[in-house]
DNA sequence: ATGGGAGCGTACGGTAGCGTACGGTGCGGT
DNA sequence: ACCGCACCGTACGCTACCGTACGCTCCCAT
């Protein structure tokens, strides 16, 4: 916030708390994230904190919503069509809910569907965030050519597999996970249905021909 | 509870706590997992606990490897092969995992697989697991004939999709979700350069050919 | 029948965390 | 200059939970 002051004096508003908080929230999972603890991280104590919240759910309450409103403008800025691109679009997906490509996006992103299973406020708020990537996933491959049904069982693979893999730990099972991983994208983007639109400069000299 | 007697007097055993551990598990996650809480769902209090065990650490690794070896007793049964029915198995292994199917199974997984993300322990018997899985599951691919690296992708992408569409919530995006796991699965399990076992009776007449 | 141990209950001290009450401090406005 | 408010610290009561100490009660073997 301040930028350049010698003596902060460091006001903390409500946003600085939710940013804490979603840091927290990241590592130490919801249950984790304790006003007391994430005061002490904050360098005050918990008589700030309830000065801005009225309490822990208050919190809570507020970092869902944030994350929901980035989540939802993220996708959206990323699945904007630019025409004669979609395809590399798709892979650009993936590759961006890679974990490696975020760890920390990915790790906050765990927490709340942790937090989702057992909570319905939590659970509402994924649901309009699956709901609304799902459809902006599905957009991108009708405008490849690919037809209704099948645009919505791969963006919902898509989506599964970006999770899902980051759930798993494979460190030695296969030899080249960039290959693996590559691949995988392979099988989810590339329809056979789709306007063939593949090797737009994107897919660099991998058409090795396994794949149809 | 018990059958027939009248003043049960039920002992409880080191493994009637693992295994009431293993449903708080499911039900509250690794946090929510107490032992005083425990103790009050089996209706005893903890001085029992504390006779069975040295401490909740104690408790945590038991129900950890009872899981690794139920886990792993599992993949090795539903992955043996029986020759001609490759594929078919490939099909009944994403099936089992369907959430529906068991639903307080993927909770479990859910709730160990969130756990091992900040524990080390965890994440070893995760790692096991995983590793074990993935190679039954490849080795059912090769059995049909796909090529090794495809193998691995497509396993990869089947326990990634498993795990990852557990943890989303779509209730409206589709009209259709059997269609949708129906197209996800033969997206994950129809590979073109398998060797053709598809029809054999368990595709019921729904090759319609968008992906041929 | 009885002594001993397995299994459990009771009681306790200690810590972490929630939320409240209230007092202190610095800064902008007048 | 000083007032007030935004922001923060301190102190407290309360609950949940961990782990320990120890006593009680069945069951079983001798």
């Amino acid at each position: 916030m301040e930028t350049n002051v010698n003596k902060p004096r460091i006001q903390l508003d409500r946003d600085a708390w939710v940013e804490g908080a979603t840091e927290v929230l990241a590592e130490e999972g919801i249950a984790g994230l304790r006003v007391e603890v994430l005061a002490k991280r904050l360098k005050v104590t918990k008589g700030s904190f309830y000065w801005h919240f009225q309490d822990r759910h208050d919190l809570l309450r507020a970092i869902l919503m944030k994350w929901r409103d980035g989540r939802i403008r993220d996708i959206i800025k990323q699945t904007r069509i630019t025409p004669g691109h979609e395809l590399e679009q798709i892979y650009h997906v993936i590759d961006v809910y890679s974990a490696r490509r975020s760890r920390r996006g990915m790790m906050i992103e765990l927490a709340v569907r942790d937090w989702a299973r057992r909570d319905a406020e939590a659970a509402a708020i994924v649901a309009e965030v699956d709901e609304t990537r799902l459809r902006c996933a599905r957009d991108l491959f009708l405008a490849c050519g690919v037809p209704m049904e099948e645009a919505s069982s791969r963006c919902m693979l898509l989506y599964a597999y970006v999770f899902g893999i980051s759930l798993m730990i494979y460190d030695t099972f296969d030899p080249d996970p960039a290959r693996l991983k590559r691949d995988i994208a392979d099988l989810i983007a590339r329809s056979s249905s789709a306007s063939s639109a593949v090797g737009n400069g994107h897919r660099d000299g991998r058409e090795d021909g396994h794949a149809g």
